[in-house]
DNA sequence: CTCGATCGTTTCGCGAGCCGGAATGGCTCG
DNA sequence: CGAGCCATTCCGGCTCGCGAAACGATCGAG
């Protein structure tokens, strides 16, 4: 037996993650949920501070208090740490979202994301979320970048499974060429055939100074603020790679030992140790 | 009127952030709730997903979900997202935490910290809280390192406090002696009347180029791990300068544009556009 | 100005479902 | 073997959350 209001509290939580701002009619139509039981729900978590109600706004949001209910869950890994920050500035300059996504079995999984940083941005929030491997421009990035031996491993998986946007991995003739086409370019983008159609994502591979692919980095936009895709691709590719490097070189002063070298103050002990 | 079960549902979850690992005795203690309401509160969270019950460890954890329910919200200043990296690349090599503060009115805001990756911390996370100005390692770096004006508005703004940890505020001569000691020293660390006893902050500013101290980096440890403090400080102080002046550095580079000199991958539009 | 539509919010009586003391069963001790 | 502690289940009682309906505020059209 589980406790009804929890779950629904839970629910409307999430759903609060996905937008900036949430009147009681979208959530209403969202959750199914009656409106007396959501005024309800987010009075109590008005209360509790998780939640604010800006009524000039006219609507709810999610308030800083509730990065502390997951300020003690064990941070990932270090290449998102090292990322975030990058792309974090990049959608300040440029607007648009960016996200890091890394492989999980047979797709990559996005696990940061700045949807929520992009003010532009009708997205939903996407952390967490599941990405295929053959269809998506963070996919391909990633599989494209593998190494001869690991690609046939992932190929191999790929074939086995029931996921149409994987279809590709049957033919694979036409598929080595596409990944061959990447690498050339240096980024891949969402196949054509796969919704939403009204954006498009670029996304490059980060690469550690071994050699070997981590993660991938893309940023997407509405096809509908250029002329045409190349634009897009012009302006945004150099901007990643550039990105993924700078990446690429913080992960690796990250990992190697902090200097020690310092403008010495003498280590002296404070008189008064307040 | 407000809903009973989700305000306890709430409570548990932050609980839960609080340590790693935590038995229903241990929930039981610390929240009064009867022991029944917690196993059915945990078993919803488990259901959604949002907390795993590791049996063989016996006791409840959050899990990787949590962070959905703050993924929406907008994150906060640049220097936490520049220092955030660092801070967990020192608590993995020296093991310890390590946090961010930012000021926030007469006090300062801890808005990063690294507890959850230190497997050594029995510290509870501390994202959130709120630390007294002058009796804190982490006010005190801040503080010190503020332009006079500033700091006189401050001082200011301390003496009106009822807080008894404010009262230094009221001994002129005492406090911009200790001031200066810090300014002397770079670091700062916590007031030896001031609880935790068994723990001490070394507490070290980071200044952007523009020479304004933006917030506080500290790391704290148990006494009981090093001989004298003396030693401890010897150690880290180094360390905590070493990455505070690389975090400024990383700022500075974050929010000038990003470079867009690359290695240049010719910007053709891909054939094939999956 | 006056409808009428559509918000967010409050009311209120019913009964589902949460509550928690007590019981259970498993475990580790001495 | 039994005492003590643990997490978990049971179950009768009765709160307390539920949601249809009403309310009042806001807005735009006519």
């Amino acid at each position: 037996m589980t406790i009804r209001a929890i779950e629904r509290a839970m629910t409307v939580l999430q759903e609060l993650n996905l937008q900036p701002i949430n009147t009681i009619a979208q959530l209403h139509a969202r959750t199914k949920l009656p409106k007396p039981t959501l005024v309800r729900i987010l009075r109590t978590l008005e209360e509790a501070g998780y939640v604010e109600n800006d009524t000039r706004q006219g609507g709810y949001q999610v308030s800083a208090l509730v990065t502390s209910l997951s300020s003690g869950f064990h941070k990932g890994p270090l290449v998102v740490e090292a990322g975030r920050a990058w792309a974090i500035a990049i959608t300040r300059k440029h607007k648009w979202p960016v996200a890091i996504a890394l492989p999980d079995y047979d797709g990559m999984i996005i696990r940061f994301s700045t949807v929520p940083d992009s003010l532009i941005s009708p997205f939903h929030s996407t952390v967490n979320r599941r990405l295929s491997m053959l269809t998506r421009g963070m996919g391909l990035a990633y599989l494209a970048f593998l190494d001869g031996e690991d690609r046939d491993v992932m190929i191999g998986i790929l074939q086995k499974s029931q996921d149409p946007e994987n279809a590709l991995s049957h033919h694979r003739e036409e598929l080595l060429r596409l990944l061959s086409q990447v690498r050339k370019n240096g980024f891949a983008t969402r196949a054509s055939t796969v919704e939403p159609r009204n954006s498009d994502t670029i996304a490059v591979p980060i690469i550690a100074k071994s050699g070997r692919v981590l993660a991938s980095l893309g940023l997407t936009y509405f096809k509908s603020a250029f002329d045409s895709e190349r634009d897009a691709r012009e302006r945004y590719v150099p901007i990643l790679k550039s990105a993924a490097v700078a990446i690429s070189e913080d992960l690796n002063r990250l990992s190697s030992s902090i200097a020690i070298e310092v403008n010495s103050a003498e280590p002296a002990v404070l008189e008064d140790d307040r």
